[in-house]
DNA sequence: TATTGTTATACTCTATAACTATA
DNA sequence: TATAGTTATAGAGTATAACAATA
């Protein structure tokens, strides 16, 4: 037998340092990206348009594992700000798309940089062999699970 | 010069993989837990107690890198639900201490189970020694950033 | 009927700032 | 004044469910 130990150590769950680490490091991206006035949320769908636009907002929630319902929430605080529009699709009477406009088009390389800055801020400490394996299990674990919109319990 | 393509491509930010992978990870994770009646947030909180009471909520706050305010909102929900008490600090007229009850110690263990089936859930593909140098990584970033209730900014 | 998207509703999580009581 | 804690306020993030329009 391992051990007759039960597992109460908090410090030995995985998921509960990635949601410590995460939380940090997303936060203080935050604040980066605030100085420009969208938040986490926003730039990740803005740069998932990036280069795949126009884009069904159900294609959005679906690559971003998120429901349609937050899509639109999010999409409309975009447009609010102007860094999206939203067109009818001319093929089918029901769907949408989403494209970014000039505004965001100049924005995202933007927020990319601010992006790159927080990655080094928390980041650049590890070798580059620790940094290359953080990436293959972070993007292992997306392969394996599956992630998606419905979490498969 | 390096390159002369911008730094786009949201695929090489680790900040994004780890909030994706981390979101995930923990939605699951509240899906177990609030079948107990309690969210992650919550959990964490129960949990940084079990040992370690009674602990006064400054205390928390700084260990769990949290408001104050935060702290206390998350008390009351915990024994509004009859897993905390708050008592008065016999010594110091301001200060307030939080401890688990009957019901809590006994959730406690209950909860660590389905954090480790949650961490079975999306860890338990990667090697031995894949997860070592995950868990090493992610606390390595905590101690070199020193995460704390201030982001340094 | 099934699908796309929106709307309505509801919570959790967390922060900031002001306030109270004590030290 | 400084500290411990609470309260008030606010907004992000996200979900579920019901609904309208179209297919």
């Amino acid at each position: 037998m391992k051990s007759t130990r039960p597992t109460s150590d908090l410090t030995a769950h995985l998921g509960y340092w990635l949601r410590y680490v995460s939380n940090h490091v997303s936060q203080a991206f935050a604040r980066k990206v605030e100085t420009r006035g969208v938040t986490v949320a926003e730039w990740v769908l803005l740069h998932q348009l990036l280069g795949a636009e126009p884009l069904a907002p159900s294609r959005v929630a679906e690559r971003l594992g998120m429901t349609r319902g937050a899509i639109t929430k999010l999409a409309d605080r975009l447009i609010a700000k102007s860094l999206l529009v939203r067109n009818a699709d001319p093929e089918d009477g029901r769907a949408q798309t989403l494209a970014l406009t000039v505004k965001s088009r100049k924005l995202v390389p933007e927020l990319a940089a601010l992006a790159d800055a927080n990655d080094s801020q928390f980041f650049d400490h590890l070798s580059p062999k620790d940094r290359a394996t953080f990436l293959r299990i972070l993007r292992g674990i997306v392969d394996a699970r599956g992630l998606k919109s419905v979490p498969v319990d």
